[in-house]
DNA sequence: TTTAATGTTCGATGATCTTAGAACTTTCGA
DNA sequence: TCGAAAGTTCTAAGATCATCGAACATTAAA
C-alpha cells in the first residue's frame, strides 16, 4: 500500500496554497469537495483526462489542501479546512466564499 | 504619457488574484505596501533586477491587485484594498494577515 | 484466477513564467 | 540643453506547468 505524502500543519506553505487554488480546475475541485464533503477522486465532471485530474490531486494533496484517504481502489478527498483554519484563518472559507459566489454569477 | 492598464472592478478575476499573490516576491511587495502605504516602485529591497521587478508589478496591476499612479518619474504602488474587498470580502486581508503572521516567523 | 475499476506513474509536448541585461522613454534638475 | 533618475520594453534563456496517452499497480468482484 502506498504512502501518500501530506504536509504538517505547520509545513504548509500559503504560497503553495495560493498557487494550488489559483488554478481554474484545482479550484473548481475544493470547492465541489467543500459543498458536497469527501469524496473519490473519480466522481468529479472536469474536462480533463484521468492522469491531469491526478495531477491536480497531487499539486492540491502535497500543497496542504486537500487529505487523500486510501479505500480499496478509490482515493477519497477531503478538506483540510481545520488545518487550514488553524494555520491561515479566514483564508480559505473566504477564498471559498468568493469562489462560490463566482459559480453562482456564472454557473455550470 | 502612458496610459497604464488596470481591470475594473468587476474584471477582477479570483484566479488571477491568487496566482499574483502565489509569488514569494510578489507578496512580500505587496506586504510592504499593505504596511507602509503608497509608495514609489523603486524603494523596495528585493534581490532581483529593475526588469524583472517591473514584470512583477504589472503581474500584480493587471491581476487588479495594485494601482499603480505616476508621478514625474516615479511609479506610485498602492493596494487596491477597498475593489478587493467588495468583489472578494475576507481574501486580500486574511492574506496579508497570514503573510504577516509569517514574516514574524521568519524575518526579513 | 480472471477481469474490471480506480488511480498513479512515465515520458513528451507546448505553453507560460521568472529572470536578467541592453536599449529605450520620459521627466526633472542643474 | 544635457544628464541623471526611474521605469518600461525587448529579447532570450532556463524552469516550471498543464495536458495527454500509454503502461502499470492495486483492489474488489465475478
Amino acid at each position: 500500500m502506498k504512502i501518500l505524502y501530506h504536509p504538517k500543519k505547520e509545513d504548509i506553505h500559503l504560497t503553495a496554497v495560493l498557487a494550488a487554488l489559483s488554478d481554474p480546475i484545482r479550484i473548481r475541485l475544493v470547492l465541489d469537495i467543500a459543498k458536497s464533503g469527501e469524496r473519490p477522486c473519480g466522481t468529479f465532471e472536469q474536462p480533463v483526462a484521468k492522469s491531469t485530474m491526478s495531477h491536480h490531486v497531487r499539486t492540491l494533496r502535497e500543497a496542504g489542501v486537500l487529505n487523500v484517504r486510501v479505500q480499496g481502489t478509490q482515493h477519497l478527498l477531503s478538506l483540510r479546512s481545520e488545518d487550514l483554519e488553524e494555520r491561515f484563518p479566514g483564508v480559505l472559507s473566504s477564498i471559498l466564499k468568493a469562489a462560490e459566489a463566482l459559480e453562482r454569477e456564472a454557473p455550470r
